[in-house]
DNA sequence: TCAAATGCTACCAATTGCGTATCAAATAAC
DNA sequence: GTTATTTGATACGCAATTGGTAGCATTTGA
């Protein structure tokens, strides 16, 4: 499952694109918090994921706040997910992880998910910030 | 993620469906247990879902045991991760449950996680025991 | 009657999800 | 240079889920 975290960051990434392409600037933490309807120290706890994770640059102090790190049309949904549940779209342990089963070179099973895992990260991969903000 | 419960869910149906095709009858949980390197106990309360989940029958008493309820044909990967992990392919909340999310109508993401998990699930239901076990 | 088998309920420890709280550091405006 | 604003870091709390374990009841074939 996609989790709440991972949810509210791919919105909050959605809003500040679409202030891009609207030749707005970046954002405030409480600005955003507040536009949003998300409890402000939570999504304070995952701004910090992002910016971490290499999706989102800050500026502190006064007049300081948020911007997308990159392009919009550089961002994936894949690239998100990955930084704020990589859980969430791993259909197996098995498969998720290379060597945590022995069996895996012979099951079947092994096989049938791996093909499903594929298709969805190539899914996650084709859908990128500007496409989903008109 | 597809839950450990439900992993060895598979695998022990995937056993009884080997069986059942070469002829041999069906098997008891201790039996079971040995041979697959599960938990005795655990193993218990996972048969004891899938029965209930109507995917094994179960017979008490001596000379008991397990069996597919059905032919193996007609089991999926899709009917028994609904039975012992429902969220273990579930994408995201807001697609799973209708009318979780008041955006679900606008929402460009939701459309996006629709479409993968419609393919997810797809897949899935495609996938069945009989065509596992070769 | 007895052994072999499942049915049922309850418990436990570790992890994860969703937040909250506190304090520190940077920076722009005055 | 003080002050208001804004992010950085750490830690805590509560509820649900996961992966097991334990004990007793019930059914059934020999
Ligand atoms: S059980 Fe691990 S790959 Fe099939
Ligand atoms: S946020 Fe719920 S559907 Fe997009």
């Amino acid at each position: 499952m996609i989790t709440r975290e991972a949810d509210y960051g791919i919105r909050v990434l959605l809003l500040l694109a679409r202030r891009e392409r609207a030749g707005q600037g970046g954002e405030s933490s409480v600005a955003i918090a507040e536009e949003m309807d998300i409890p402000y120290r939570f999504l304070r706890k995952l701004v910090k994921r992002m910016v971490a994770g290499r999706l989102l640059t800050s500026r502190r102090g006064k007049g300081g706040g948020l911007e997308l790190a990159r392009p919009a049309g550089r961002i994936t949904l894949y690239d998100i997910l990955e930084i704020m549940g990589p859980a969430g779209t791993r259909l197996s342990q098995c498969v998720a992880t290379p060597g945590a089963c022995r069996r895996a070179g012979t099951c079947r099973v092994h096989r049938v998910i791996g093909t499903i895992q594929t298709s969805v990260d190539r899914q996650l991969r084709a859908a990128n910030l500007e496409s989903l903000v008109d």
